[in-house]
DNA sequence: TATTGTTATACTCTATAACTATA
DNA sequence: TATAGTTATAGAGTATAACAATA
């Protein structure tokens, strides 16, 4: 022991001592559920927002960037960043609605994304409710949604 | 109508067609409980890394900066720029333990700065909590904690 | 007058690689 | 040899203000 009055810090490792605190669960299942599932999206080349979106566009064909960042949470000025790269990759394309507004549409390559991502979200889904023990399972949405919407 | 082809966006407001996905509920809720929290958090010029750090810090007298990043799933390189802005703040010392590690001590200022932030944190916890249905509330700790535990 | 798309900017969080020194 | 603390850096995500043009 060098100083005396401090305890060395222990060999094992430390208990988190917030476990029982659910906005710090919350938090951290987030992070944990949503790196995962940023994972499976590299094998499409895609981010979180950016399958967000195109499957938000194919539920509603005819999307303006401002309307998809009010669904999605997105500020209208980070749409623009967003919808660059996915129209640069291919997968939408910026149409005219009339000389102020843009319809945010799918390409055929946009399209074709979506076969394989439905898959990913689907086995990305389904695992994620499997790891909850099974009398929790139904109450999860619920109550998530109590936080948000 | 000026393309033909394209319907008009619609006046209302556009229905979120994700909400019965867990996983993007589960972000939504974390963004707007975690966004919260940061606005309470404010008052007391505190990050949620800051506060988390703090609580962690009071409930483990000695521990060192790895330890902490281990706990708190911060990477060893990012707790350094937390641990200057606290210090230089006055609410953490860096203690040396040996002459390779340093303990991470709460000052009397960091310690007037828990009680504080020990009801804010009790307010937002019971908040939290009170926003979800009754026969669904008990259910969210063990159903969070199965997704990153 | 309100809204759309855009630019610019900045801040936070996170991730990686590399270095020095010590256990 | 593994670990602690650090530096530097880069990528994301997010936030605000401001602008021109149009509904």
């Amino acid at each position: 022991m060098t100083t005396g009055k401090i305890a060395p810090p222990g060999a094992g490792a430390l208990a988190d001592p917030f476990t029982d605190l659910p906005g710090y669960a919350l938090r951290r299942a987030a992070n944990a559920v949503m790196s995962d599932l940023t994972t499976r999206l590299v094998a499409l080349n895609l981010r979180l927002s950016d399958a967000s979106l195109l499957l938000l566009v194919r539920e509603r064909q005819t999307v303006t960037a401002s309307q998809i960042g009010r669904v999605l949470d997105i500020q209208r000025a980070n749409m623009v960043p967003l919808l660059n790269r996915l129209e640069a990759a291919g997968l939408v394309e910026r149409v005219p609605l009339d000389r102020k507004s843009l319809a945010i549409v799918l390409t055929a390559a946009g399209l074709q994304q979506l076969a394989p991502l439905d898959r990913i979200i689907a086995e990305f889904e389904s695992g994620l409710l499997a790891r909850i023990p099974a009398e929790h399972r139904d109450h999860l949405l619920p109550a998530l949604a109590a936080l948000w919407r």
